[in-house]
DNA sequence: TGCATAGATCGCAAAAATGCAATATTCAAA
DNA sequence: TTTGAATATTGCATTTTTGCGATCTATGCA
């Protein structure tokens, strides 16, 4: 069938797993839900790849497909400092997704 | 890992899927895409399964899946009148996917 | 340079989703 | 009660998703 938007169709794709939406919402406020960093800001920058993969409880490869996919879909925002990598959400992609959904939901 | 709102999930899981999410767009406006039906009205009763079915391009089994997993996530209204059954749109279910979606998102 | 840490990628196995044909069920009409 | 139409269910094959261990790459530090 015909993807209206291949866009769209990866963000939802990318919600519909319960351990990606609970990044997310980690995310949305990263104070309450992770200690402080020496590198990197965790609002400003992001949290470290590491404290998500040990608060998801999944493995190292299994927690960098989950956050590669969000980062796909153009939800969260990865930003490589030193050897880490912080991801923070990315608001405009969420954004356009609630308005693809009103859109065609 | 423990499902926060088993409910959200499946309605997610019903949505990541182009075929559904098309079948939902329609049902916003019956008149618009479906002719008019002897038994059962377009709107207040909703679309027979077999004009979906021509409609997706998919066998019979496939949309009646389909169909089914709209229902159970609480996204469609089935109303069975004699031997057809006719869909229609569960707006209450679909506000509280947009709920769930403002509050966990 | 050599070594350790963080993260990305590869390869594979298990589980879930998606498709179809065949069959069962339900209901109406002959 | 037999027949036919619409839908639901079953069984199976294919594809996609999700998990892991092993490995490769990038970066920083001694």
């Amino acid at each position: 069938m015909q993807l209206p938007s291949p866009q769209l169709d990866r963000q939802l794709k990318a919600i519909a797993n319960p351990q990606r939406r609970q990044v997310l919402e980690w995310l949305r406020d990263p104070r309450a839900h992770f200690a402080p960093q020496v590198d990197g800001d965790l609002v400003a920058d992001g949290v470290c790849a590491l404290r998500i993969e040990e608060k998801l409880g999944l493995a190292q490869p299994t927690t960098a497909r989950h956050l590669k996919v969000l980062v796909d879909a153009g939800l969260l925002v990865p930003k490589r400092i030193k050897q880490w990598t912080f991801y923070r959400r990315d608001e405009a992609g969420l954004a356009a997704l609630r308005a693809g959904l009103s859109e065609q939901l």
